[in-house]
DNA sequence: GCCGTTTTCGGCCCGACTGTTTTCAGTCG
C-alpha cells in the first residue's frame, strides 16, 4: 500500500507551496486530498487501476495525475521542482509552535533563513524586528519554540512504530527456516515514543533471514550486517535491529532485548545474590550450566519473583512488588466494555452514529457514547443546542428495540477561556455523559489554566475531562497546568479523567495516569475516534493504563452499563 | 487545485486567541 507515501508527498507539496507564496487555497487542496487518502479504506493502487482516483474527495484531474505518476515512477516531478526551489530544511521552521507558513515564507524570502539554526540566529540578533507582526514577545516565544523542537529529538511515536514493526515482523515470519519473530524493546514495553526498533528471531537459517531482513523494500541503509545481529535504517521508523538466535535461546534473547536496561540491572543484581547469572543467552547456575527456561515466567520464577509484564519493566517499583507478590492484575483490552468519546458526521467525524455503533458492536462493546464537538469549535462543525437535540432524537430511535447494546447521548463540550462551558446547564442535563475539554487559548499560564479546567469540573453535569493536558506527541508540549491539582479536584467533584487513546495524544500520559490512580481518581480510556476504524486505537490507551499500573477497577469503561450509569448519576 | 440542485467561475470551514496593531494578520484547531 502506497497510501501513506503518497499522502506524505502531497503534504510536502502543500507545505512547500505555501512557503513559495502561492495561493493558500492550493495548499489546502493538496492537504485535503492527502487527508482523504490517509483515511481511504483500501489500497490507492487499486483505485488507480480501476480508474476511480477522482472519486476520492479532494482529488481532481491534477492530483490524480500526480498520484498516477507516483505509482508508476515512485516520484512526482512537481514535488522535485519545488524541492529545488525551496530547501527542504525550511520546513523545519514549521515545527516551531506559533510559526506558520506565512512567517516561514517571509523569513526565507526576505532574510534567507533556511533552517532552525538560521532562525535562532536572527531571533537572537533581533533582526526579525522589521517584519510586520514581530515584536519582543513573539521573538521570545519563538526562541522557546526552537528549544522545544530541539528537545523533542528523533524518537518515533508508538502509534507509528508499533504497526510498522508488526508489518516487518510479519514479513520476516514468512521467511523459510524461521521459528519465531517478536518485537522487543520499548515497543513491547509500549513506551509512548520509540528510539529504535528491536526485533528478536530464532531460525534454522540465520543467514537467509538476515538476507531477507537487509533487503526489505523499505530499507534505505544497512549500517550493520552480521550472523547474529543486523541493523537497518527504514524511512519513517529510524533504526531497526534484528537479533537472530537458536530456538533454545529465544526466550532469553527476547527477555534481554525487551529491557529496560534499568530493570535488567536490578535482575542481574538479584541473580548474583542467588549465585546465578543472567545474560542474553539464558540463566546460568553456579557451575555456569544453563538452566531450563521455557518462558519468561520461568526466568522470574528462578529469581523468586512473580512474572513482570513488559509494560512494568522500568525499575519503577515493579521488582520489589514482584518479590512480594503484589503486582497489579493489569487491565486488558478485553476488559474494556465501551468507548465513551467519539465523533460522527454531525461534527468532524467521518461516520454516522449508526456506523460507529455497528463498529463498536463488532468489537464486542456493550455501549458507546457519541460525543461530538460543541458549537464554539466552529471549524469542527460543533453542535449548537438545536442540532444536539436533533442528534439526541436520532440516538433514541437507534436505541429503540436494541438489547445488549446502548448508545449514550454525550458531547465534547468546549471549556472557554473563562472556564464557562459553551452550552447551558439545562441542555447538558439532558445528556447521559458530558465530556469537557480545552481546544483554545493554550498559553494562559499555569494557574489560570488550572482554574479554568477546575471550573468545568465543578459544573455538576461534567463527568469527564478529555485529554487533560492538551499535548500532541512530538508536535506540541502540554499546556501549562497543575495536573496534581486537577486530580485532587477530580476526586472532590467525582469527575473522571481521560486517557485519550489516540496515538497522537496518549493524554493523560502513563506518568500522570499512575499518579491519578494512586490518588484514587477514576479514569476512562477513550479513542476519540473520528472514524470507525480508529476505534482500534483502544489498544494504545490500554497500553498507557497498563504502564500506569492500572487494573480494571480503576477504569470506568470496564464497568457494566448499569454500573457505569450508576457512577455517572 | 477542487468543486458544483446557487455549476464551468468564483468561492473555498471559520471563530478564538495572540501579539501586534491603531484596525488586523497569523496561527491553531
Amino acid at each position: 500500500m502506497k497510501n501513506f507515501e503518497i499522502a506524505a508527498a502531497l503534504i510536502e507539496i502543500a507545505d512547500l507551496t505555501e512557503i513559495a507564496g502561492e495561493e493558500a487555497f492550493k495548499a489546502r487542496a493538496y492537504r485535503r486530498a492527502a487527508d482523504s487518502i490517509v483515511k481511504l479504506p483500501g489500497d490507492i493502487g487499486e483505485y488507480a487501476a480501476e480508474g476511480r482516483l477522482m472519486e476520492i474527495p479532494g482529488v481532481g484531474k491534477n492530483i490524480a495525475a500526480k498520484i498516477e505518476e507516483h505509482l508508476s515512477t515512485g516520484a512526482m516531478r512537481h514535488l522535485d521542482r519545488l524541492r529545488e526551489r525551496i530547501p527542504h530544511t525550511v520546513l523545519e521552521m514549521l515545527d516551531v509552535p506559533g510559526l506558520g507558513p506565512r512567517t516561514a515564507s517571509i523569513l526565507y524570502r526576505e532574510l534567507g533563513i533556511r533552517d532552525l539554526n538560521g532562525l535562532e540566529a536572527v531571533l537572537r540578533e533581533g533582526r526579525t524586528r522589521g517584519i510586520r507582526g514581530m515584536g519582543e514577545k513573539k521573538e521570545r516565544s519563538l526562541l522557546k519554540g526552537v528549544e522545544e523542537v530541539r528537545r523533542r529529538g528523533t524518537r518515533t511515536p508508538l502509534g507509528t512504530a508499533w504497526p510498522l514493526s508488526e508489518e516487518i515482523a510479519g514479513i520476516l515470519r514468512g521467511v523459510p527456516g524461521v521459528h519465531r519473530v517478536e518485537i522487543a524493546g520499548s515497543i513491547r514495553r509500549r513506551r509512548e515514543t520509540v528510539g529504535d526498533v528491536d526485533l528478536v528471531a530464532s531460525s534454522d537459517d540465520p543467514d537467509g533471514l538476515m538476507e531477507a531482513f537487509t533487503s526489505l523494500p523499505m530499507v534505505v541503509d544497512v549500517p550493520a550486517r552480521g550472523d547474529t545481529k543486523s541493523v537497518v535504517k527504514i524511512d519513517g521508523l529510524g533504526q531497526v535491529d534484528l537479533r537472530v538466535v537458536k530456538p533454545g535461546e529465544f526466550v532469553a534473547a527476547l527477555h534481554h532485548s525487551t529491557g529496560s536496561k534499568e530493570h535488567h540491572v536490578r535482575l542481574r543484581g538479584m541473580a548474583k545474590d542467588r549465585g546465578l547469572k543472567i545474560n542474553e543467552y539464558g540463566v546460568f547456575d553456579e557451575g555456569d550450566s544453563p538452566m531450563r527456561i521455557d518462558s519468561e515466567e520461568d526466568i522470574y520464577g528462578l529469581l523468586g519473583m512473580e512474572y513482570v509484564p513488559p509494560e512494568l519493566r522500568e525499575d519503577a517499583g515493579e521488582v520489589e512488588a514482584a518479590l512480594e507478590s503484589r503486582l497489579p492484575d493489569l487491565v486488558r483490552e478485553e476488559d474494556i466494555l465501551g468507548d465513551l468519546h467519539m465523533h460522527t458526521r454531525w461534527s468532524d467525524g467521518t461516520g454516522s452514529v449508526e456506523d460507529m455503533a455497528r463498529a463498536a458492536k463488532e468489537r464486542g462493546y456493550q455501549y458507546i457514547a457519541i460525543s461530538d464537538h460543541s458549537k464554539s469549535l466552529g471549524v469542527a462543525g460543533g453542535l449548537n443546542e438545536e442540532r444536539l437535540m436533533a442528534q439526541a432524537r436520532e440516538i433514541e430511535s437507534l436505541n429503540e428495540g436494541e438489547s445488549g447494546f446502548r448508545i449514550l447521548k454525550g458531547i465534547e463540550v468546549e471549556i472557554m477561556k473563562s472556564g464557562c462551558l459553551d452550552l447551558d446547564d439545562e441542555i447538558l442535563a439532558g445528556l447521559d455523559i458530558v465530556t469537557a475539554s480545552v481546544h483554545s487559548a493554550f498559553n494562559m499560564g499555569r494557574d489560570a489554566m488550572t482554574a479554568r479546567i477546575e471550573a468545568a469540573m465543578k459544573n455538576e453535569h461534567v463527568d469527564v475531562i478529555a485529554h487533560p493536558t492538551g499535548r500532541l506527541i512530538g508536535r506540541r508540549e502540554p499546556y501549562e497546568v497543575d495536573v496534581d491539582r486537577l486530580i485532587e479536584t477530580a476526586l472532590k467533584t467525582s469527575t473522571y479523567l481521560e486517557i485519550n487513546a489516540s496515538p497522537d495524544r496518549l493524554d493523560l500520559s502513563d506518568y500522570w495516569a499512575r499518579r491519578a490512580m494512586e490518588a484514587g481518581c477514576g479514569l476512562v480510556i477513550n479513542t476519540d475516534a473520528h472514524a470507525a476504524a480508529s476505534l482500534d486505537d483502544m489498544r494504545f490507551g490500554v497500553s498507557v493504563a497498563r504502564r500506569a499500573w492500572g487494573t480494571r477497577k480503576h477504569i470506568i469503561n470496564a464497568l457494566s452499563l448499569e454500573d457505569l450509569l450508576e457512577k455517572l448519576r
